[in-house]
DNA sequence: CCAAAAGTGTTAATCATACACCCATGA
DNA sequence: TCATGGGTGTATGATTAACACTTTTGG
């Protein structure tokens, strides 16, 4: 940014607010889902939304939505998080103009410790819960501001990513089977897999994942080798090459 | 955003500066090159910047950016424009925070007329000009601020998406030839490409090129067929299958 | 032994690469 | 007719998609 003509930084005639919104994703239940909060305050009192709140003139934009979702659940998010894009400032918010910074969090299911009772819990605090992205738009879930588009631009980064990046291993815990990632993959996707296929494709790429030596017991069928992704990696950074590639896109 | 603790927009204790800043890349001379400032003012006085400035409340982030690409240069910018990403607010001017939502613009070279005079022009406005890319972060060419990041992150967005979308033809004319297309993904990603097998491949790659029945006159060899892309298709959403692949990546 | 899930082998079709070759123009 | 670049044909190796088949566990 250039400032051609000011020499202080804030002439407060150019200032907005600045928020964060958060699409934080998870797969439960063999679906995609997302993070939604029940408004208190009007505008759009009772209605759903993303997590998100103002950003402070000392923290970095990542932080600012680190901080909001811890403030929401109770717990300092794990999983990755990337900055989506920035809407605004005009036609977002009835009361005027507002700057939002989105960002996208994928996390495993467990990762966001909710309080007790669900999506429909009252209280004094904001009910939070999982809903499935399918779901959203429909049966009563309309979300408040344009956060519809912000959850349709947040899906579908996330739909991208998989495809190129080792993504898909954000949604797991620090090891699973190959099942497990192949769920992920059949629910952000919605699509069905070739079990076999998809198993040496990404046990063939190279940097995604690293045998443990360890195996799962317990559940029917032969035991499955766990994985975990290349120690000190960034999920989002890893470049898949040759990607995994989605069916019929 | 959700604004839990507040019935106003902006408490003006959490409104920040808000800028713009633009990535305006092109092809000229084989090689890929980027839009600069030379700044008069403190802070980097003297230093090489990006074009961009503050954003207005009443303008979206797309209206901002080109309004402040078409005060630096005169004109309104024609081309592919997009938002990059957002950084800040620490650590970007030493003034204090400061948030800057970074857009990226592919243009024709002609696209956008610069104040005669070239790069080392004086005057009482910003000096303006294009310098390639490989060149910027060396021979005196440091970048204020943190537009190395910003532009680094502008080049990389453009080399991913001449892959899977028709973005490389903002670059280009209304009408061009397959070779100046070739031109440009070689300048772009700097390699060779075998023109036979390009041919082909963007010829026949569904959505992308359309033949105008035109051909070029007046150049050595056999004049080459004049293509455009699909009328009223926005290049950025184009998307490419089987996609233009980059070679060794 | 049977069911169930993990994991491997094999094959046909598709796609990228390399490059031989032909086409259409200006000089 | 030659040089120059535009454009097509074709063979080869790599990769995907489909699916038969083997392995290893629990009941």
């Amino acid at each position: 940014m250039t400032h051609p003509r000011g020499t202080t930084v804030p002439p407060s005639a150019a200032t907005l607010p600045v928020t964060v919104d958060v699409v934080a994703l998870t797969v439960r239940d063999a679906s995609l889902q997302v993070l939604l909060v029940t408004r208190l305050l009007e505008p759009f009192r009772g209605a759903l939304a993303l997590p998100g709140g103002f950003v402070l003139p000392d923290e970095t934009l990542d932080d600012a939505a680190r901080r909001e979702l811890a403030e929401e659940t109770g717990v300092a998010p794990t999983g990755h998080l990337e900055q989506l894009r920035t809407y605004g400032p005009l036609g977002r918010d009835p009361r005027g103009p507002v700057v939002s910074v989105a960002h996208l969090l994928l996390a495993p299911a467990d990762a966001l410790r909710l309080p007790p009772g669900g999506p429909a819990a009252g209280g004094d605090a904001e009910a939070v819960g999982w809903y499935p992205v399918a779901r959203v738009g429909g049966s009563g879930l309309d979300l408040a501001f344009d956060h519809a588009d912000v959850l349709r631009d947040g899906v579908e980064r996330a739909r991208a990513k998989l495809e190129y990046s080792a993504l898909a291993t954000a949604f797991c815990g620090r090891e699973f089977t190959v099942a497990e990632l192949r769920a992920v993959y059949e629910a952000v996707w919605g699509v069905t897999l070739d079990p076999r296929n998809f198993h040496r494709k990404v046990t063939g790429t190279p940097g995604f994942l690293v045998e443990t030596g360890r195996t799962t017991s317990g559940g029917a069928g032969r035991p499955a080798a766990l994985y975990r992704l290349a120690p000190d990696a960034d999920p989002g950074a890893v470049v898949l090459n040759p990607p995994v590639m989605r069916p019929g896109a």
